[in-house]
Order: structure tokens, then C-alpha cells, then sequence
DNA sequence: CGTATTTGACCGGCGC
DNA sequence: GCGCCGGTCAAATACG
């Protein structure tokens, strides 16, 4: 193949101008690069030394291509050090140039992984950012929930102290995992400090932190002996037992509904099961009624006789929607994986539990079941349902808004889309269901929501790059912690 | 062979 | 009482 050495010079230079063009002139015009880089004579000051001479004059001096510079002059001259060095043959001129050649594409190769590696480093620094500006906010939130709380319980009312306790404790939750997982992206702890971290703390959260804020949510817990705070059980510290009410059978009613109570996530996904976390076992199928697409049964086997349920359908009017309804507590130590997504609905679940306690209290004069609930505090994040068998909270992830205070508050570069994130999830998953088909009507748990207008979107955030399922769900569960207070508040 | 999935049967709640 | 429907069980089957 014959070139013009000039033109070809010409083309590498500006092939090589940007760090993160490289891969694609390696993959696609490599032959080429190495027959000019030899020959050509065009900017090469040496014999011995185009690569260099050829990088050096691209006429960029940031940070990367100095760095490239480095590494490649570095490779190079060693290479023909070795060479000079070490051949007794006058006539080797062709394994020299062999060798060049070598070199040369080892050289390239080498810039290609640290400029990838730079791009990593920027990508990283942005999630730092964000987790960061997270942070902040969750302090100011959680300051101000602190005074509510002194406040409430000052004024003695006790429902709405449990009520601030339940939110609290997710905040706490929050706090102690958005703080591992900083340190993990900043590489004070590796993964599985960060593993065992999260599930220590998760577990001895109630009982060994200094933090005077849960050591009131000890108090209160300490003078409510109905409440239970088991170990081993991520939701039960968030979730509100009643101790306060008047009537008896009202209070077992509502108890009743609490372990009943279900969060439903909706996502767009082409796989038969999103990503959560956990393990599940598939314990049965059925076709509901007015969708073609059949409801699955799961139960978790994360732990022995744990009653967590999940049921996974399509969506009837969108096919591309993965509705998966989560019920139940588990009863085991969950890993960041699984704890993050178990938090995430937990959060919701607390929305859900939020409404029913008001009601429970007389604070809203309805009846739970009787009535279909949007949280006036955050129509645009989850949805009430309780023209459902089952009072239930539906997540959707699936739609684009503006009305999310957490992607008001970000910038566009490092934004998240939670629905990517699951959906690319779900994706790598090795399993397709191939549920498609025509729509029909839409009389599913999750449909009847949607009939009833009750179906509303959570904030999208765009999605630059692969993030992880606990950073995507870290997020969510902020998002709802937030939303969670502003209910409170209210 | 052990484990996971499939699938028809069974059960209980609910409305008529 | 009967039928419908959602949910679960368990034997059969598939899979690694």
C-alpha cells in the first residue's frame, strides 16, 4: 500500500491532537501509520526517533500530551538503547526497523491506555463533585429535620416524632453510606472495606453510633417498647411501629397493612428481571388478566425463610417497561448492592407509611383504602395507590421532567438517568425474556394505578458513561429521603 | 446429581 | 354456592 508521507503526516498529526481519537486511528489505520511513521521524513529530527519527534510536534501542550510525551520518548529510547547496545550485526537495518515499528506501536498503544486512563480520572473527579454537593445538601436537610424534630417532640406530639424518627433513621442510613462510598471512590477503602462497612453499619446502625441525632431515635425507640428495632432487618429501623393509638384494632389494621404494604419500580428494561441485588428464586408464573405478558413470582433466597417477595411483569400498554412490585422485609444482612435498591424502596415504602400514619392519626380525615394518594410534596417521584388489593407506592423511572429539586441541582456533565443505568443493567443480564406482543387492556396491580392517572414520572437525570447500580440508587434514595422530609414538613 | 425453572393444580378471598 | 382471580405449591423438566 503507498502513500504520500507528507499527507499521511499530515493526517496522523491530527489524528494524534486529541488523546481520546487515538483508539479509533489505532484500530482503523494502523498499518498505514506504522509503514509512515518509518519512512517519513517530514518532522523527524533523528533516525531513530519518529515516534517522539512526530508526538512532540502535534502543537498540543496540556497536561495529557506531556504526560504522552513522556511515555513515549521514554519507551522509545530505551528500546533503541537496548538495540545499540546489544547488536554485534552491521547490517541490521531491517531489524531495526523492525523494532521501531515495535516500539513505536507499543508506544501508541501506551498513550491510547493513559489517555484512557485520564478520561477515567475526569470521570471519577466529576462523581466526587457530585457526591459531594449530595452531601452538602443532606446536611442542611438533616439540620433542619434535627430542629423539626426538637421542635415536635417539644410540642409533644408524638406521631409526628415518630414520624421524624422514621425519616431520620433513613437519613442516618444515608449519611453513614454516602460517606463510604466517597472514601471508596477516593480510594481511602477498597471494595470490600467498603462492603463490610456497609453492612456493619448498616446493621449497628441503631445501637453504636455517637451521633446525637440517632441517639434520639434510640430514645424514642427505648420509650416505645412496641417498637421493633431487630438487628438484621434494613427496613424495620424505618419502618414506624404505633404504640400511641387509641384504638387497638385500628393500630393491627394498620400494622396489618405495613407488612402488606408494596413499592413498585417501573423501568425500561428488555431483559426479563432488572438487576437489585439480590438473589432470587422463581417460584411461579401466571398470565394476568387483560395483560398478555405473564406476571412472575420471585422470592428472595438471600437468607433462610426470608419473606420477601417480588413480582416482575411487562408493562401491557408498553412493552418496554419492566414492573417489578417489591413486598416484605428482609431478614438478613444485605450487600451494597442489594442495600442500596432495598433503601430505595424502603424510602419509598416510608412515603407510603408517611400517609398511612397521618391518616391513622386523624391528621387526614380518610380511610387508607378507600383512598388514591399523590403526594403533594413530590407529584413527579412516586405515586400512592390504594385502589390496589395492597396499599402500594410505584417508583417510575422510566420518564423525563424538570420538577426533581436533586437534577435542578446538578450539572449537566455528571447527571445521572436511573432508567439508562437499571435498563444497561438489566441489559448485561444474560437472560431475555422475549415478552412482547400486542397491548391490551391494562388491569394489572400496576396498570390500575396508571388507569387511575396516579402513574407519575421521577426526575430523569442524563446519563454520560457507565455508572454503578449503588451510585445510581444512592441518588434515588436521596431523592426520596428528600421528598420523605418535605412530606414531614408539610 | 444438585439446582433452578416451568407449569398445571390447588387454595383462599371476593363478588354475584 | 359458584365462578373468577391472584397467589402459591409441588411435581416434572431443564440445565450445568
Amino acid at each position: 500500500m503507498v502513500h504520500n508521507s507528507d499527507s499521511i503526516c499530515k493526517s496522523t498529526d491530527e489524528h494524534l491532537s486529541s488523546p481520546g481519537i487515538i483508539m479509533s486511528w489505532l484500530n482503523g489505520k494502523r498499518v498505514v501509520v506504522d509503514e509512515m511513521d518509518f519512512f517519513a521524513e517530514k518532522n523527524r529530527k533523528s533516525t531513530h526517533d519518529g515516534v517522539k519527534q512526530e508526538v512532540i510536534t502535534d502543537g498540543h501542550d496540556d497536561g495529557d500530551q506531556i504526560m504522552l510525551q513522556r511515555h513515549i520518548d521514554l519507551h522509545v529510547n530505551t528500546g533503541l538503547d537496548l538495540k545499540m547496545n546489544t547488536s554485534t550485526n552491521k547490517s541490521t537495518t531491517d531489524d531495526r526497523t523492525s523494532h521501531n515499528i515495535e516500539d513505536k506501536t507499543a508506544s501508541i498503544e501506551l498513550a491510547a491506555l493513559l489517555a484512557e486512563l485520564h478520561q477515567m480520572r475526569e470521570e471519577n473527579e466529576g462523581l466526587k463533585d457530585k457526591i459531594r454537593e449530595v452531601n452538602n445538601n443532606y446536611n442542611t436537610l438533616h439540620m433542619h429535620l434535627v430542629r423539626l424534630m426538637q421542635r415536635q417532640n417539644s410540642h409533644g406530639n408524638k406521631a409526628a416524632g415518630m414520624i421524624l424518627d422514621t425519616g431520620l433513621a433513613a437519613f442516618v442510613e444515608k449519611d453513614v453510606q454516602s460517606k463510604n462510598l466517597v472514601e471508596l471512590m477516593e480510594g481511602k477503602i477498597d471494595q470490600q472495606n467498603y462492603t463490610t462497612r456497609e453492612n456493619v453499619q448498616f446493621l449497628d446502625l441503631a445501637n453504636s453510633s455517637s451521633d446525637s441525632s440517632i441517639r434520639g431515635v434510640r430514645a424514642k425507640r427505648d420509650e416505645s417498647p412496641n417498637r421493633e428495632f431487630p438487628a438484621g432487618s434494613w427496613l424495620t429501623n424505618k419502618v414506624p411501629k404505633f404504640s400511641h393509638f387509641g384504638d387497638v384494632d385500628q393500630a393491627a389494621e394498620t400494622m396489618s397493612m405495613i407488612k402488606k404494604a408494596r413499592v413498585s419500580v417501573r423501568t425500561r428494561s428488555e431483559s426479563s428481571m432488572i438487576s437489585d441485588g439480590c438473589q432470587w428464586r422463581k417460584y411461579g408464573q401466571k398470565m394476568a388478566k387483560g395483560n398478555p405478558c405473564p406476571r412472575a413470582y420471585y422470592r428472595c433466597t438471600m437468607g433462610t425463610g426470608c419473606p420477601v417477595r417480588k413480582q416482575v411483569q411487562r408493562c401491557a400498554e408498553e412493552r418496554s417497561i419492566l414492573i417489578t412490585t417489591y413486598e416484605g422485609q428482609h431478614n438478613h444482612p444485605l450487600p451494597p448492592t442489594a442495600a442500596a435498591m432495598a433503601s430505595t424502596t424502603s424510602a419509598a415504602a416510608s412515603m407510603l407509611l408517611s400517609g398511612s400514619m397521618r391518616s391513622a392519626d386523624g391528621l387526614m380525615n380518610t380511610n387508607l383504602l378507600a383512598r388514591s394518594t399523590i403526594l403533594a410534596c413530590s407529584p413527579n417521584i412516586a405515586t400512592i395507590s390504594a385502589s390496589a388489593p395492597f396499599p402500594t407506592i410505584t417508583l417510575d423511572l422510566t420518564q423525563t421532567n424538570n420538577n426533581n429539586p436533586l437534577q435542578r441541582s446538578t450539572s449537566p456533565q455528571a447527571q445521572f438517568s436511573l432508567s439508562q443505568i437499571l435498563g444497561q443493567q438489566a441489559l448485561n443480564q444474560s437472560k431475555f425474556s422475549g415478552l412482547h406482543g400486542k397491548p391490551q387492556e391494562a388491569t394489572s396491580l400496576e396498570d390500575t394505578a396508571q388507569e387511575s392517572g396516579e402513574t407519575t414520572a421521577f426526575g430523569e437525570l442524563e446519563h454520560k458513561g457507565r455508572r454503578s447500580n449503588d451510585t445510581a440508587f444512592y441518588y434515588l434514595r436521596f431523592s426520596f429521603c428528600f421528598s420523605f422530609m418535605l412530606c414531614i414538613v408539610v
